[in-house]
RNA sequence: GUCCCGUUCGUCUAGGGGUCUAGGACACCGCCCUUUCACGGCGGCAACACGAGUUCGAAUCUCGUACGGGAUGCCA
């Protein structure tokens, strides 16, 4: 049993979306799952849409979300690599150098769309003679080269997917170099796979298309292609495809938004797969729960409503420490008891941040029964308002003013609060202090 | 246009000819707990895209239609 080793090849292209860092994680998870090795392979051959930029981004993210990569690689650096297996491909008859521009290509597509044939290189290339070849040169035209397909069927064994069968004679042969001598990923991928020994690809279904043909580039390079699984894509909550180049949501997005990256991951690590969502802040409970044979075939919606459902179950299980330099950051003060008192309500936890303002800044009470209020004002036992009092003054409260349950309660809660809702009035006391309760009651703003 | 893939409760899905009056999870609704909100516990509502066919019998098999996603790049 040969050692088990998955990659995750980004391009530095834009930022990370969900369904990048879906892939992202469902490599992360399975190489954690399996003892096997995580790698981080940049892949920047595009050389115009590459940037340092994007690239720093997506290691931010992939490190806020806990996925730390055991080697990292880029393809700018081994690119005597890839022009060396093009020379072998060439040796073997399997490369062909291509003289079409750009344009001409377009054209022909355009002319086989218009009568109705699918758009597949037709191999002209092929057909040239010396003579045509020594004109091309002549006139400056560099080769672009392509990849000779074999016309037969490709089939493999898809972790997700299941049996998988590729006719490739309506497919194009694949271009592997740019007429620039720039490699193209197609060419660059296959060739670190085998360099790296990569022995799992698990990749967006996007990529069936490329597997078929690359499966061919493996065996064409002397290799045995790594077992394939192609998940199938996330679409938005409203059936949208995403990708990144129509912009979908991005991780930085999520993350500005105060969601946890542990509810991103919660989400991610089960979507489109049978087993229940579990909200867990603990990364090593997520890969022992996590099966690649789980997943679907159907494209499952991400959606932001259930995201934030996650976050909110895990905010409130967060302990103290967890969240400390956090809430120290935001000016959240009050130490761990303000935090147990206020967590269990909130679905953020930056949502901290406006229970201490009201706690601790002045705020316009409402005061829905002034029997209630006035009473509570009356009665507030002498010295330090804390949690302590609270049951017996509400007693008092109770029997002088005759309100009991919630037409008891609500006003107290709108009065100290100026909410409907929130957590246990009980703990916040202490930390309006006794003036502020006082004032509140009355109507006063405080 | 062509080629792949998909379509079961609001959402993620189980299901691979009779055990399905279709199961679970989340959401929603209700009840209980709490003399308030939330948490928690219990319960309820709710789905096989459509049409043919095969079969004694179809959510399950076949074909077609519709809708959706992907691919069809000298992008990844």
């Amino acid at each position: 049993m040969s050692q088990i080793k998955v990659r995750f090849a980004p391009s530095p292209t834009g930022n990370l979306h969900v369904g990048n860092l879906r892939t992202a994680l469902v490599n992360f998870l399975f190489a954690r799952k399996t003892g096997g090795q995580f790698m981080l392979r940049i892949d920047d051959t595009d050389t115009e849409r590459s940037t340092a930029a994007f690239e720093e981004r997506i290691r931010a993210d992939l490190q806020w979300m806990g996925m730390a990569w055991d080697v990292e690689d880029r393809q700018s650096k081994r690119l005597g690599r890839y022009d060396a297996a093009l020379a072998q491909l060439r040796a073997k008859g399997r490369a062909y150098a291509c003289y079409e521009t750009p344009e001409e290509l377009t054209l022909k597509r355009k002319a086989q769309l218009s009568a109705g044939r699918p758009p597949v290189y037709d191999r002209a290339a092929l057909m040239l003679t010396s003579e045509q070849i020594a004109a091309f040169e002549a006139e400056g035209r560099q080769p672009h080269w392509r990849f000779r397909l074999e016309d037969d069927e490709v089939r493999w064994y898809d972790m997700v997917r299941g049996d998988v069968a590729y006719q490739m004679s309506s497919l194009s042969d694949p271009v592997l170099m740019r007429e620039d001598g720039r490699v193209i990923y197609t060419l660059a991928s296959v060739v670190d796979d085998i360099d790296h020994g990569i022995s799992h690809i698990l990749r967006g279904e996007d990529h069936v298309t490329n597997s078929a043909a690359q499966i061919q580039l493996f065996e064409a390079l002397g290799a045995q292609a790594p077992t394939m699984g192609h998940m199938a894509l996330l679409a938005g909550a409203d059936g949208e495809g995403m990708s990144k180049r129509l912009g979908s949501m991005s991780i930085a997005e999520l993350r500005n938004n105060d969601t946890e990256a542990m509810a991103i991951v919660s989400l991610l690590a089960r979507i489109g797969t049978s087993d229940p969502v579990l909200p867990t802040a603990d990364m090593a409970t997520v890969i022992d729960g996590f099966d690649i044979t789980r997943f679907g075939r159907a494209t499952a919606k991400f959606d932001t409503a259930e995201l934030s459902q996650v976050n909110a179950k895990i905010v409130q299980k967060l302990p103290f420490a967890t969240v400390v330099e956090r809430l120290e950051a935001a000016a959240v003060g009050g130490g761990e008891p303000f935090w147990n008192a206020i967590r269990d309500n909130l679905s953020y936890v930056g949502e901290a941040v406006d229970w201490w303002r009201i706690c601790t800044q002045p705020i316009t009470p409402i005061i829905d029964s002034a029997a209630v209020t006035n009473a509570a004002a009356d009665l507030l036992p002498r010295g330090d308002v804390e949690a302590s009092i609270w049951k017996e003054w509400t007693n008092a409260v109770a029997s002088a003013s005759g309100a009991k349950g919630r037409g008891l309660f609500m006003p107290l809660r709108l009065a100290l609060t100026g909410c409907q809702k929130g957590p246990e009035i009980a703990p916040l006391l202490a930390f309006m202090g006794r003036e502020r309760v006082l004032a509140r009651l009355r109507g006063e703003t405080a």
